[in-house]
DNA sequence: AGAACAAGTGAGCGGTGTTCACATTATGAT
DNA sequence: ATCATAATGTGAACACCGCTCACTTGTTCT
């Protein structure tokens, strides 16, 4: 035709839909939400038939999984580059990459939100997901093990249960922006300064304050 | 004589179908998830032609924030229930409706989901939806005037900024637990378990602690 | 070369959201 | 009780969707 659109390489064959398919399809999710994401326009702005993308993807989660993929080496390669422009001590390098994490979902809604809801993404068929998901799923089991274990636990807190609290509270905040919660015109610095914030609410630890002033 | 619907049919030929739609609705979508929800199946369901339902919401997203409105009213009913079954202390009370919201959203995902998924409900055209949404509009809006216009106030910390955190931290776990993070095999308990933990944490000041056990 | 096979095509199936002209009520004024 | 009228349900239709399949096309291997 008129036009070979543009830079493809060829990990094998020629033209790689495969790239191409992933490639429109965070577009189209990142303009018009996952929901309306529409695997026929996909194959049209990728210049192809609608029956094509399926030698490549098996169904539509395919493909929504694999565009999970890239957005999870995306945020953690984000993650990895805040800690490491943080302090050494571990828990500078924890709180950088929790207010990474914000700020990545902030930037990138559409790319968090395919991340993270089971209804697109098919964490089952892929192995990147599963192990971060994993990695989550001994964290709790840890948690509650012990925690059962030790009675009540009140004070001598398990780090691991620090470790999902405190991810747990980054979460709220990624999907609370995400979700709209907060007013649009919220601007990225403002959910930096959020984050900051809640972080500092977690170390500094509230309740002794507002203990302290409404007893019991 | 295969007509044995549960629903009422006082009114004429087939009930009220404005209730009947938003019934089927939270039933196809707790049991196929918001996202594979289609407003055929929920007239079909309803024993109507599939035009009928649109003589009462302008659209699918209409319905799905009948649905939101509905979800909403319960989920509220569930906190104050729990608060009243609470100790009177305002920080007891704020605990509970936190543990409540929690678990509301561990018994019924799906209409958690729907409740705060953009994707779903249009917000705009709901006045409970937005009410709901513009409390924790107004809150934040207090709490960045206060802490830009305090400088730090890392030690002084903003009750609402407290609220705010908390409340996000409840967020977060419900989210987690709805998006499939955790184990499916989390039992209702082990999730209330982990709330009260988690509030406890916040409570306890996790830094203090963590900071002065670890020097690493 | 030619075989083997991966990659793209076009038609088509069943499903969807939504609209529209039309039929059927229920309601309220007479 | 009658009858116009507005409310409510119907069925066909349109455009789009996910997905399949028999087919052409082009690449790669020997």
């Amino acid at each position: 035709m008129a036009q070979r659109s543009k830079s493809t390489k060829n990990t094998y064959h020629h033209g790689d839909l495969r790239a191409a398919m992933i490639d429109a399809a965070l577009r189209l999710v990142e303009r018009k939400g996952a929901a309306n994401f529409s695997m026929r326009e996909a194959a049209r702005e990728a210049g192809v038939a609608a029956s094509a993308p399926y030698k490549h993807f098996a169904d539509k989660t395919a493909l929504m999984t694999a565009v999970a993929e890239i957005a999870l080496e995306r945020l953690l390669e984000h993650m990895d580059l805040a800690m490491r422009d943080a302090p050494a001590s571990p828990l500078a390098q924890f709180r950088a990459s929790g207010i990474a994490y914000v700020l990545f979902a902030a930037r990138n809604p559409a790319q968090f939100r395919v991340l993270h809801d089971p209804e697109y993404t098919r964490a089952d068929a892929s192995e990147l997901l599963a192990a971060h998901m994993a990695r989550n799923r001994d964290m709790i089991a840890t948690v509650l093990g012990t925690a059962s274990a030790s009675g009540e636990l009140n004070a001598g807190l398990e780090p691991s249960l620090i470790e999902l609290t405190a991810s747990t509270l980054m979460y709220g905040l990624a999907r609370r922006v995400v979700d709209g919660q907060f007013d649009e015109e919220l601007s990225i610095e403002q959910i930096e300064r959020l984050a900051e914030l809640m972080t500092e609410v977690m170390g500094a630890g509230i309740a002794n304050i507002s203990m302290a002033h409404s007893p019991e």
